[in-house]
DNA sequence: TATGAATGAGTGTTCATTCAT
DNA sequence: GATGAATGAACACTCATTCAT
């Protein structure tokens, strides 16, 4: 009986077994209708009592299901953000990975939509890394480096987020093209205004007073831009 | 016993004091709870009983809901997008009022939110007429007009709705900034770029008043957009 | 208001038809599922009320089917038994014009029958005249003639009705050759055995003491049989 | 936790308790009445829950009430027809021995007439292999012997069943007296006519024992019937 | 580690009936 | 003669959970 975090090697197969089957039964069936019953039946236990013996209580198995999908999704994003040359290349692989991802594996995605909508705060989810929380820091980040104009990260963390979910939810999406789109879209309206080449008063929104964009890197993004 | 659409007056009041009631339950706890009992309990009614009379079904009494929710919401934001000058400014103006209307009726655009996200096929919700699929013809004929650039409507609809929609999902929202934002983002994002060839400055905001849009220019842009 | 039997022809009317509804979804849906929402959705009525109103309760509008039922019953049947030239028959003529009715009547026999079925003592249902005991009667003045032989009339009149009774439940079945072959099987099984040509013993089970049996008749009979 | 057919020894006590709980219930308040309270509160459960516990389905449950009373008949039954001599025997042995039956079981053989009765095509009751099925198939082979007179097999056996199952509907009826007139009423209407061409006079009864089947025998009487 | 048995609360829905016009 | 409104009881069924091995 080895043992890893507590739990011995069984035991977690087991776990991830009924975890699998609720994910399924989530994607297939909606949270709502997410029941010992159903899993098990999924999974062909022949009771309930195995998924009550391995988890506490029904919110643990959903905050387990959470964390696997998190996870697995965290790994497959965050290497590919790192890897991007500049934080507007950055924010392309952001949307082009999370819709790999939901492509490759919708019916976790879908998973983990439904319960993050149909979740309420008496169901006790902790989720201390929020993919919002994560993309508002990004935004943040872009913005102080210049590269982004100046918006609330918060509600463009919000759009964005909205924007890759809604995608598991439509499950006749072309994943490629809507990607493109996404990456277009979001990239139009992060990026900073090109510097003014006359003494033209700058739009009103673009405050002044904030860190000055770099000419270079500007005169830069227009060349890339120019050369889609 | 004076009568209108088929049901009396009592009854009509009845109803709507049951959908309200059924409004506040599935927004305060999600659409998964909506219980008759619950909203029999909400109500102050003395049984269930009373809202299986009045409703064939509980299907009935959720395409109640939706259908009023949606009555009231296109009641004010329809008048709105019809007093904007063009297209841009309609644009806007959906924007804002949607906005507005979930500031105004938090409650009840929660309620809608939730029914469409717990809502499964088999519960037969009849939405002939759905946002999203309005927001795509809308886009459409600004695509025709030559006033939006080159972009898949239902792309963008589905990111307009889900950024709208995910505001009454977030109750701390500030929504006359998240409205300012929202503007200026769509607006971003939808206009078409400025003609290539003439270097004259172009101001950050297109103000609709001053430039009126020309067929003529409609069919330059669209030559341009033929280029990409 | 012209008044019959103590009730408005209007009253009469409405009455006919709600029986007419509750024997069309007793014959289609059974009797444990006619309730009195079925019967007013299938005639029509806006809501239950009208049947309550016409109706003391539940089992006066069972036994009101009951009576009509067994009234056009019994209209159809007696003068074609009457017309009979003999006892004999008479059995083929209330086996036939029995057959005939469910043939052109089936919706209103299964009715009857699934009331029989599956009424309770506690429906209080009263049949004084019940067809059981019509053919019991009928046999025992038969053997009383001479013209049956020695059976239970209990037993022979207990089959008869279940043999009539079960093409009702049968709706696939060839009426015309069902009564040819129930014509048959019930003649062969209530004539009297012919007069013994030797000295012979009769059969244990003819009573010897009984009414004798005219010869006359009986050869008769065997004539009538040997020319079939 | 000993285990037969894939169910514990305990819980198909449990069963054979809802089982015989429901057979009871049945029969004295019928088909229609049968609800999981009534049989609950029949068995001493405390609650309805446990009959769902043990069977999917109510549907489920009134399928192992027909299984187990059809399987008890057929286990009574079955031997006796074996038994007997030739098939005018087995004839005499179906009819006493289905009697018996009914006189020793009446309650489980009103139930399953009531189910037979009051059961919907919708209700799925699968009854492979259904009782009149049975007889119709032991009356085509004995018109193949040439046992039996040319007669319709389905007729027959629609009245062979329903003068049987009408016997348990009747709690007054003297069992022994009704099958005496049974086997003698079944064996009058099945039984071949004598062969016409001899004068010599034939037994009332035929004695099996006494007159052996010969297939040339049987091969006239196959001529005779296509005379008619 | 696993599991069969049991349970009270709650689901939407149907029922015949009563009340008040 | 007709009807809309209301109601308590019962229906089969599902729920997560506890008990006892």
């Amino acid at each position: 009986m080895q043992v890893t975090d507590g739990r011995s090697l069984a035991a977690q197969a087991r776990r991830a077994q009924i975890v699998d089957a609720a994910i399924e039964v989530i994607a297939a069936a909606g949270f709502a209708q997410c029941s010992f019953g159903r899993i098990a039946k999924h999974a062909g236990l022949s009771s309930t009592r195995l998924i009550s013996y391995h988890f506490e209580d029904k919110s643990e198995l959903i905050q387990a299901v959470v964390d696997t999908v998190l996870g697995e999704a965290t790994r497959y994003v965050q290497p590919r953000i790192a890897a991007a040359a500049d934080r507007r290349a950055a924010l392309a692989a952001y949307v082009t990975s999370n819709l790999e991802f939901v492509r490759d594996h919708p019916t976790r995605v879908r998973a983990l939509v439904e319960i993050f909508a149909g979740a309420r705060n008496d169901d006790r989810l902790t989720t201390s890394d929020t993919p919002r929380a994560v993309a508002i820091e990004f935004f943040r980040a872009g913005q102080q480096e210049g590269v982004f104009r100046r918006f609330d990260p918060e509600v463009m963390a919000t759009v964005l987020r909205a924007a890759i979910d809604a995608v598991a939810m439509r499950p006749d999406v072309d994943h490629a093209a809507y990607a493109v789109e996404l990456v277009e879209l979001f990239d139009r309206v992060t990026r900073a205004d090109p510097a003014p080449d006359t003494g033209a008063p700058r739009p009103a929104h673009a405050d002044p007073g904030a860190e000055p964009q770099h000419p270079r890197r500007a005169a830069d993004r227009g060349t890339e831009r120019t050369g889609r």
